[in-house]
DNA sequence: AGAATGTTTGCACGGTCTGAAATTATTGGT
DNA sequence: ACCAATAATTTCAGACCGTGCAAACATTCT
């Protein structure tokens, strides 16, 4: 990799940290894009050159797609065959992405507690999370055949989004992810969701 | 009520339509807030004194909260017993509001209108049904006599929005609202969800 | 070294939104 | 009907966001 791209990377890096941390410091609305750019070095029209808004500088690029190869093996019906376990799997790949594991964990960690301190993030995140939710719903329609535009497809997309926007709450975070909690806490989470809504049981 | 209270209420009336018809002609890009106030014949600085933004306009105030009395019943486990179909005469209740039926439908025409041609407001919306989402999953922990926090609540919450999100894109417009026959898709919605889940079945 | 290509910067501009003070309209009492 | 209290509107100045453009600068390739 060429010494451009390094740079290029460089400053993005330093752009985004700027970002965070001054507004983790003085809250978003104290923060001027400006101020982020003189702590990067760079000049503020820079930071419009790798960010389009603010808040693109604080949430990252979006998470929440998973990987080529693993989307192909759950549309061809795998790795199970169980419809919920591979789901939980292709999830947790989304989550969890291919990069470095810690390092995704710790911008889990920071996303969170911005998205705690700062609530004008959330409209963004949200949008984000419903990009991420077309895609599944596509690759879960094709895995059952059904046209992509099915209205039950959309549906288990949209609660399977939900599961781990609730379940990831809850996983112990810290030193090392634990993915076997993890998917028992999603398990745990369809399982709930197939009571409430089922036949046989109710609430 | 007294004349200043009618012209308020006139002159929000004229923002918000102002805004919605330009939007519509021009695009949300290609109309300022000077020329929504222009056209409501207000001052800019007026128009800011009614709303935070030129999203609020367009997206109106939040409906998606249930009337005082329906949430009474639902969270004391009425008004049939059965969970999913109470839970569905609340989202129905929720959507078509207490006001004149009529009106409702034609906001909630004129919203789906918007948020097709101008994607950019679709954040704020996404952050409007978040809010109902939790008020939702309050009444649903409430019901069942679980702790305000618990997860199974904001699970099934979470579902319960994606279902009328979607559900409410294949009822029928237009004339008069066919309410059983939004009844019955959320029915076969919900179902839909109980066997994706479920023990019994897989698709 | 020098041309080609990509990146950063400065500048000017249109737009959003906010605060404060001056102005104008409504209300209620007399 | 008048006048004082109250509330809404307007004007003005200003901070900040985000974009287009062209000049300056750095890097890559030959």
């Amino acid at each position: 990799m060429g010494l451009r791209e390094r740079k290029k990377q460089a400053t993005r890096r330093a752009l985004q940290g700027a970002a965070v941390r001054l507004t983790l410091e003085r809250g978003l609305e104290n923060v001027t894009v400006e101020e982020i750019a003189a702590a990067a070095e760079v000049s503020a029209r820079t930071f419009f050159n790798y960010f389009a808004t603010k808040e693109e500088a604080l949430l990252g690029d979006g998470p929440f797609t998973p990987g080529e190869h693993e989307r192909e093996v759950f549309v061809e019906g795998g790795p199970t065959g169980d419809f919920v376990e591979d789901l939980i799997d292709l999830l947790i790949d989304s989550l969890l992405g291919s990069g470095d594991l810690a390092t995704h964990q710790a911008e889990a960690a920071r996303r969170k507690e911005l998205l705690d301190r700062e609530p004008q993030l959330l409209p963004g995140f949200l949008a984000r999370l419903h990009r991420a939710e077309q895609e599944l719903a596509a690759a879960i329609a094709e895995r059952s055949g059904t046209p992509a535009d099915d209205i039950r497809s959309s549906l288990i997309a949209a609660s399977a989004m939900s599961v781990i926007r609730h379940t990831m709450k809850r996983v112990p975070y810290g030193d090392d992810p634990d993915i076997e909690a993890a998917r028992t806490l999603l398990r745990h989470a369809f399982r709930s969701l197939g009571e409430a809504f089922g036949r046989d049981e109710r609430p």
